[in-house]
DNA sequence: TATGAATGAGTTTTCATTCAT
DNA sequence: AATGAATGAAAACTCATTCAT
């Protein structure tokens, strides 16, 4: 975690630093990643930011732990309690597919979490952050079960297919949408508005509707499956 | 490419270096991993290396793109044709599995295209593998879609979702039953018995249950769903 | 020398740093030791330690010439006068074992003005220190001399010989017989029971019986030496 | 130690590398010496000094455990088989001296197992060397007691004694003659003729005199003694 | 006077790649 | 073609000291 002199740090040279860092870090796995780098281009002396950082490693979790998720906090907002599970659901997804398409570096770092890195201190980062997720994603689908919208033999195992949907899958989907590859997006921190919210919400129905239904054709409906 | 002279090298010498290789790319990411590590264990002259391959990334390309397929063809072998379209899609599934569980560098270093990185090289190579991947995939699923045994609006959407399903996804769960984290799986190059043949037919159902009708409960099937 | 505020400082604090500051400059070398290091662990800020020592240098100066000496007096007292000149030696000898055995850091601190260093300004803080201790001990043994217990042609020569082996010779015979490394005993500061009074006067004993037949004056030979 | 590469490099430019090193560890202590200054100094690129020498430790450790004994001992000779055991013995002691009077700088280095540090592999490395001179002056010693020309009841004791007054005491003694502080005759790599072999012989013989004193069997006690 | 942040020079080390033999 | 040494750019990090408040 940062040291106190960071958080004491005046606005505007805080802010500089923060933004390369966030850049630094979307832009580039850890292990590419620089402080040198960082330093440089906020125009900080490297000593300094040592000064507000145990290490490299110690502004990338505070980026991965507590800024990144604030700022997505902030710009997702509360989850909807109208209408019913699979509602909510979509207005879930859709505002995650918001928060990829107007803060695309943002979105990369609160994904960096699945990046696979030999480092060991890293990886445990990583693991930690995973695991997080996965739990709050499992509390939700549980409430589904509950309401018995969403029927799942193994909640572990639909969590992480859930979880690989609304995660890569979507943001992969949104890239073909965009005719982009990340790294394009991810050059220009400003909005993309190329992808309107009507055709979000579409592809949002998209996916809950493949969690709910899956891919199986069930027009000619005859026959059993399991 | 390598260059000629890779081919015409003595076999034993050339497991040699395609095996460290393997081992450095499949343990690492391109960014971590080292040349330098690759050739001392191999014990085989850096300046050698440079005169089978171009470079860093000619080697790290050809391992992606030839040698880790050929090795999974090898192992995975020709699709099923007996059986319904879903039959045969947890086939392939489960054979996946088998060779995530037998051959978890191999299977590790097969899906290194899909890591994020700051190297545009890199990400070209990746890029291009995702898209024959799917491309494949979806051919698959055209299938699928034609027999009507699959009902897909938009195609590469649902290419996207499988393809993370059975991928990351699957991988995922694997590394959940085996209550272990990928890295210590990677380090045991010998198969893993962990997880038997059973189960994994069984986590296969699930996988390709799901894809076919995901998550919602049809128990109180009434009326129709959105 | 400390600056004035130093001595001004409340007492708890001061100990704090004069602790730290011992703690640090004992286990290390000068130039391995570190000021931020003190500051840090003394929970003072390091820009106050400016305030009461003009640098790094200043603040060792002063435990080398002042605060160590002090401590070192407090613990050996005064030397006995009783007996003849080489049973005083003997209890000199034993009281400075005694002094390593008892306050292990605060004698490696003493004897720090042996260390080699390519500090300049070091050098001479530590020349200074050892010239001061030669000419102590040589006034002593000149005391000898004329008492004639003593003989040596060149006092010069001889008080060098005599510091070696009651300085470094004795530090390293106690180590082996307390079967440590220095490092081991300076960790724990507190008193080191494994050498005990009778032991300890055996080895002054020898120390002293070596040194006096080296020069003792075998003019008046009568009574019985070991 | 040294790799491979460091054997097989021209002579002048290791001649240069070596020379540089001497220079920086004998003037200065395992930490305060700096692998980049060598580097820079010898006019060889940093990075070069790594195909040589696995890091800075690797490069140390050679010119402590190999390059400064092997110097040493050319300087030195062999010991003299003549004469009785003090005799040998002074003129041990005597061969040391003319080495630290005409080669300082290597005479500094093969004494740096002496000095102080915070560094665990460092110490370990000094703790080694210093353990294996003592263990070769015992064997000296014990030759000496079987003889019966020295009486100690404790050797291991007596060890140590000797070994400070021949080490550091008889340095100080011949830096004292000099007139001079370590470091300016260091600064001078070539000889310093300022003290004759005369004086040398006495200032052995007094040394040993003293040792005699302290340690000779004064059984057959008969006449006068030297 | 106390503070604590700023700073810049310096350190060790690693690596991909080139090049001469 | 094989080798293996050369190299320079870059990285992470530390520290004594200064300075503004």
């Amino acid at each position: 975690m940062p040291k106190s002199t960071f958080f004491r740090l005046p606005e505007e040279r805080r802010a500089r630093l923060v933004h390369e860092a966030i850049v630094e870090f979307a832009d580039r796995t850890y292990a590419e990643a620089s402080l040198s780098q960082i330093a440089r281009r906020a125009n900080i002396p490297k000593g300094s930011v040592y000064q507000y950082f145990e290490d490299k490693l110690d502004l990338y979790r505070w980026l991965l732990t507590e800024e990144a998720p604030r700022l997505k906090r902030e710009f997702v907002g509360k989850p909807s309690m109208e209408g019913d599970f699979w509602t909510r659901l979509e207005d879930f997804v859709e505002r995650g597919m918001a928060f990829l398409v107007e803060h695309p570096r943002l979105a990369r770092l609160s994904a960096a979490a699945a990046d696979p890195t030999a480092n060991p201190e890293v990886r445990g980062l990583h693991k930690a952050i995973c695991e997080a997720g996965l739990k709050e994603l499992r509390a939700v689908l549980e409430a589904g079960a509950e309401s018995s919208a969403l029927h799942a033999p193994d909640l572990d195992v639909a969590t992480r297919f859930v979880a690989t949907i609304i995660g890569p899958g979507l943001t992969d989907v949104v890239l073909k949408e965009l005719g982009a590859e990340l790294h394009e997006v991810l050059a220009s921190d400003s909005l993309r508005k190329r992808l309107g919210p009507k055709r979000r919400r579409a592809l949002a129905h998209q996916a809950v509707h493949f969690i709910r239904k899956g891919l199986g054709s069930e027009k000619p409906r005859r026959g059993k499956e399991t």
